[in-house]
Order: C-alpha cells, then sequence, then structure tokens
DNA sequence: ACCTGAACACCGTTCAAGT
DNA sequence: ACCTGAACACCGTTCAAGT
C-alpha cells in the first residue's frame, strides 16, 4: 500500500514510544515486542524500522526520557536547609520516583546492550549529571575539601540506595526487603552520614 | 527415532545445565535458547522437555547451584576474630565471587519469573540462609540486644553490597563505579558500622 | 522408555514493491 | 516519501510417531 500519512512523523514516534512503555509497564522488557507494538498503533512492524533503527533504539530512547524524567523530579526545591536532610530527601525522592514506575525503572538495569555495542555517549553524559546532583548535594555535608572523597561518597551512596530500590521493585528478593524499602534507605543515609562524622570525614 | 541412551539421565541432564550455563557466560540471559542447547549437546529441541519443565525451570536450577556455591564460599574459615573486621571479610568474599561469574551472577536479577509464577519455595529457602549467614556475622557487633534492629542493618548491608556489585558487573553505568567496585564497598562496610557505633547501636 | 522432528504460534529485521 | 507485507532466519513448546 505505501503512503498513509494519518500521522506525522512526530505523532508516529511518540505514539510507538507511548504503545512500548506501556508493554514495558505491564510486563518488563520480556513483554515488549515490535509486533505487538506495531499491531496496538495499527502499522505494519516495518514502519517501527523508519522511525528507530532496531529495538535497542528504542529502549534507550525511552530510558532517556526516564532519567530526564528524574532529573528534573531530583531538581525540585531543596527542602530543609539542613544539609544531611537534603540528602535524605534526594534519597527519598530517588526512592519515591523508582517506585512509581517499577518496571520501566527496572528496564535501566534489566536491558543490556548486545556484546560489542556501547551505550551512546549522551546516555552517559545523562548519568553523569545525576552522580553530580549527588556530589553536590553531599558536598556540604563534607565539607568541600576533598573532591575525591565525595565522589566516592556520593557513589557509595547512590548504589547502596539503588540496591535497596532495585531489590525491592524486581520483587524477586522480596522478602529480602519485605521490610519496606523505605526504612532501610532512610537508615542507610542516616547511618552512613553518622559514620562519615565518626570517620572525621564530615 | 528414539531411544539412544547414549547418556544417562543424569549425565543428559549435566549436559544441558553445562551448556546453558556456558551460554549464559557468554552472553547472559539473552544468549540462552532451548534450540542452541540442543544444538551444542546433539539432542533435539523436544529432548530438554523430558528434563526441565520449560527454559524458566532450567534457570532457576542454574540459580540455584549458584546460590549454593556463595553459600559454600561465604562458610570458609572466619580469618581475624574481630567483629567488624569478619563482617568486611564477608563483603569481600560476596565480591570477589561475583566477580568471578559475572553474567552468571548478574543471572539472578536479570531473570524474572512471567508475571503471576512466584519464584519456588527452596530458592527463597536460600536466600534466607544468606541472609541468616549475613546477620549473625553483622549480631556480634552490635551486640544481641535486639535481633530487628541487626536484621535490618543485615539487608541495608546486603543490599548496598548487592548495588555495588550489580552497577560494576552489569558494565552498563561503568562509569558511576569506574572507581573499581572493592574500595566502594570497603567504603560502605566500613563507614556503615562506624555509623552503627556513632549512634549507639553497636 | 526415550528421543525425534514436524508443527504451531510466535519473534526481529530487511527490502522490493506499491501508492 | 511513506508504508506494506512477504520473506528470512530465528524463537519456545508440544506431541504423534518411531525404535
Amino acid at each position: 500500500m505505501g503512503r498513509r500519512s494519518i500521522h506525522t512523523a512526530e505523532e508516529l514516534r511518540e505514539l510507538i514510544l507511548q504503545a512500548a512503555t506501556e508493554l514495558i509497564e505491564k510486563d518488563g522488557l520480556a513483554g515488549l515486542s515490535a509486533r505487538e507494538i506495531a499491531r496496538r498503533i495499527g502499522y505494519s512492524p516495518g514502519t517501527l524500522y523508519n522511525v528507530f533503527e532496531n529495538l535497542d533504539d528504542l529502549v534507550l530512547t525511552i530510558e532517556a526520557r526516564l532519567l530526564d524524567r528524574l532529573a528534573n523530579r531530583l531538581g525540585e526545591p531543596a527542602s530543609s536547609g539542613d544539609p544531611a536532610q537534603r540528602v535524605l530527601h534526594l534519597a527519598r525522592s530517588y526512592l519515591a520516583f523508582t517506585h512509581e514506575n517499577p518496571k520501566l525503572w527496572n528496564l535501566l538495569f534489566e536491558h543490556h546492550m548486545p556484546s560489542g555495542k556501547a551505550v551512546p555517549g549522551w546516555y552517559q553524559t545523562k548519568l553523569d549529571g545525576l552522580m553530580t546532583r549527588i556530589e553536590e548535594t553531599l558536598s556540604p555535608v563534607m565539607g568541600t575539601s576533598d573532591p575525591a572523597a565525595v565522589k566516592r561518597a556520593a557513589r557509595v551512596l547512590w548504589a547502596g540506595v539503588h540496591g535497596i530500590t532495585s531489590l525491592s521493585t524486581a520483587d524477586k528478593l522480596s522478602n529480602v526487603t519485605s521490610d519496606s524499602a523505605g526504612p532501610l534507605v532512610e537508615d542507610l543515609v542516616v547511618t552512613y552520614l553518622a559514620g562519615l562524622r565518626g570517620q572525621g570525614r564530615a
């Protein structure tokens, strides 16, 4: 047949992303399929490949938007002026965000590039932006003296919070966190910061 | 054709698990396929289904063995008598283990049951055993007063170490942990334990 | 009893052909 | 220019038929 132009290129792109996101939110990466997307938007499978290079490209686009949404969320007013409270606020915001779209968030860690292919540059850039945000929030707590120490502490906290949220949203290790994730994140941040003080690093 | 009996049922089972493990170690869960396993062991695809219910069953079996291997490893002689050092030793052993078979370890978190199906009971049991091991090691550090507090701290530490190792073995967020995982785990454990002391919880 | 291989219902991706 | 749909090379899983 050919040429329908019922939707503009832009609309078509959104339609595809929308359908893909719905599939992922339902059954995770396993529930995603090019043919199923095509079915849902009423186009043939081939059409997807006019818009995206392949499924990885499509998934990466969804991940990018998710990271942008998180960045926006974490950029909200910084609440209390107490530096330690601000770190806690950041962790809570992160946790809340991941719990709003658990399957979608899980996608970030469930999806891997085919071996050989590296993740695109803009992807790393977005992640770097998030790391920087954490470092900035942590820096006042530690005193700006040693940037490397702040960097390390930021990574430890990010990874730690990630571990808790990922175990709880993957729901596979649910018994490991039958304790809801909230109190665990709270405990991690508060205790880790207390440890920094105890070591004279804050 | 039918009936070959070149291998016993037991041998066949091992052959399948062996081939599957190799595929996973190469390309992760995405590299696993029933037909490819069959090709590699020189049997028809149907044969796999005489031995395992389906691919999930096979994967779960591989995960079980992995968890057993980890449990054995963590059961090794407890090194120094200093309680805090023993916690550190446990974390290091865990990290070392996950780095020996990164793709295989990643399988535990990459693989999800189809929605609806729960993970089998023995799976939870194995995980519980690991948690108990951590709690036992942590307990002397905290004083046995409050078991719930030990439980919580054990979960926070396990999840935290998991977060660090998973970000580093998934190699996707490599820049987040371009700092090698070792120092980060060290930092987490040492600082968290210092925090417990600072809060009068240890 | 054990194993095969055809069959069914799916995939991702490409591309000549149509409008 | 845009889209189709057949084609190719794959999947997981089942099960009648063979030895």
